[in-house]
DNA sequence: TTGACAAGGTTAAACGTTTTACCTATCCTC
DNA sequence: GAGGATAGGTAAAACGTTTAACCTTGTCAA
């Protein structure tokens, strides 16, 4: 048996389709007995409103179309997470693509989610390719879009960032005052820097500037690339350690890395804190769980997704212009035992 | 501008609409040259078919619907994503919806993407009540729905399983055998129980088992309730370090639980393992990344994801019928540092 | 030579909404 | 009592596809 149409209860009711149409959508016109004889069979008949045919009539419906590039990460997770939840009560929905870290993936995923006439789009990170952001605003389309935790610099996306520079400062920082001398940096993958001229890594930034200002000095090889993930941060482990010149912390670019930094150095024979102190970046829940627990930056993850959900919403109700400065939220250090005061 | 549309294709090429959609679903009655023609204009004019009108037409469209209780779970997070992918190789899509542990909005957002004219149905453990799913299945849907990782027991929905009693009880078994006497259990929140007679709580069930087996005896106390979060397994710690005979093991309904009470027994003073040995039960990525390495049952994360993504498209397909038992794949411990032998 | 049939198209009707333009009373104003 | 307004509604045209039904040709067998 077919769903119940607007035309069921038009007949049943013995109006025209218009005015089931009024009532559901309450237009002001309708007077008040037939718009109670009408919601009365709706309600009878369990009609509820086909939202694919309303979306294409009105060639807007309720969905927005999100991009990640890796929903494993507890990051990922949980920012996702609050825009789902926020999205929500703005009345939409959400319909998710994970690229796997895969750049052209997250262009395909891009083109399927135009055709399905998404209203708009969250970008997560490094899930799709610059190039084809850059087309899609050149496009002057209608379908405006939101990157979170990435500045690609393009006038016509929105952008929601936590401040990475500040917060990667601070941790770095905090490494200088407790005594740590040589410290080093394991950042994202290298395709992430050819990917974009525009504020290449600013945890990077935030990790030199520290070393400047405390007046430390760091060699090359202290700066290492990883996937974001824990076995990058094992990787990166190795190469560190291997150095002629010991590190004696790492402040790592994410809360993945750390962890399969720290398993790492421990298999490696080190005592971690003692002979390496390890800061992460985000603040994932089990942050505070694994042994030592990590000090690390607390990224606003709830925040940033509410935040990417309320500038979305703005821009589709039409009233505001995409601001052409990023929003920026706080990510301050949270201390835990990862980072003792050097002896 | 608007989208280029099919007419726009149709007129460019010389030819009628119709003629277009057989190139673009490539019939077999098209002649070389026209169908050469016609997609060189479709080419060249960029022309993409709108899936949400294909799927107003046709009633069927790419769409998947997926809801789950906690994507802020790293298990959850890991089926999803396995899900995905599958689906994304069968050419489908994925409308994600998380209740944050809410039976009702369950059945919100279940009814919400019922009137998107999803083809169909994956749901996660706890994530929508079992009445709506009853009624779904009363009303003959054509909407197949595939739970996953939890048994309803009705029939007129596909399930896909791991094998939770029998990793349940190789955990426990494991324990007493290394020679642990009193060993307890943080289990599911007590609302999940009311909601279903059906398969109460496998985990509890090979719990019991064990005990039975390896002829130890349990107080009532030793099974607690938790929210299958960290937070829940602290609490869960507070309760059991509090009994006046103090289990020397705890299996854990789920890793993240286990964080938590490890992390709680380690700050009410005691050593764990030395002191409390810890099961955990997913195999979260971070199980083996904390400090002790956690003792856990392996859950198939992907391959559950791959199942039901299977088990939905032959649905789809409409080639075979809904199995009246559940897919079931295994769950094999693996044993690492949180539990070792009993001196 | 005819008629059947196949190959290759086209026309037009759906699918379930929203929305514009148009009706028909009734009431008010002058 | 003619001429608006106004209130409350309807008819029908969209939206962009797919698809069933219907047309042309040309070919080939009888």
């Amino acid at each position: 048996m077919p769903r119940t149409t607007i035309k069921d209860v038009a007949s049943e009711a013995a109006v025209s389709i218009a005015t089931v149409s009024a009532v559901v959508n309450d237009a002001d016109w309708v007077s008040a007995p037939t718009r109670d004889r009408v919601q009365a069979t709706i309600d009878r008949l369990g009609y509820r409103p086909n939202r694919v045919a309303r979306t294409m009539r009105t060639r807007r419906g309720d969905a927005v179309g999100v991009i990640v590039s890796d929903l494993t990460n507890p990051y990922f997770a949980e920012v996702v997470r609050g825009l789902q939840h926020r999205l929500r009560e703005h009345g939409r929905s959400l319909l998710l693509a994970d690229t796997n870290q895969q750049f052209e993936e997250g262009g395909r995923q891009f083109d399927l989610l135009l055709d399905k006439q998404v209203d708009g789009f969250v970008f997560f990170g490094d899930s799709v390719p610059e190039s084809v952001l850059a087309a899609h605003v050149r496009r002057r389309s209608r379908v405006p879009i939101v990157t979170v935790g990435r500045d690609y610099g393009l006038r016509g996306v929105a952008t929601v960032l936590a401040n990475a520079e500040t917060a990667a400062f601070d941790a770095v920082s905090h490494l200088a005052e407790r005594g740590y001398r040589r410290i080093a940096h394991v950042t994202g993958p290298v395709a992430e820097f050819g990917a974009t001229t525009h504020g290449a890594s600013p945890r990077l930034a935030g990790y030199r500037r520290a070393l400047a200002e405390a007046g430390l000095d760091a060699p090359d090889e202290y700066v290492v690339h990883g996937d974001w993930r824990a076995e990058g941060g094992a990787v990166a482990a190795v190469d560190l350690l291997s150095l002629p010149q010991r590190p004696d912390a790492v402040f790592c670019g994410n809360d993945l890395m750390a962890f399969g930094l720290m398993r790492a150095a421990r298999v490696a024979g080190l005592d971690v804190p003692t002979d390496l102190a390890v800061v992460g970046f985000d603040d994932v829940p089990t942050a505070a769980l694994v042994h030592p627990a990590l000090t690390t930056c607390a990224m606003p993850k709830a925040a940033l997704g509410h935040a990417a959900a309320d500038l979305l919403q703005q821009l589709l109700d039409g009233g505001s212009d995409i601001p052409d400065s990023p929003v920026f939220l706080d990510a301050p250090l949270v201390v835990r035992a990862s980072t003792p005061a050097r002896a």
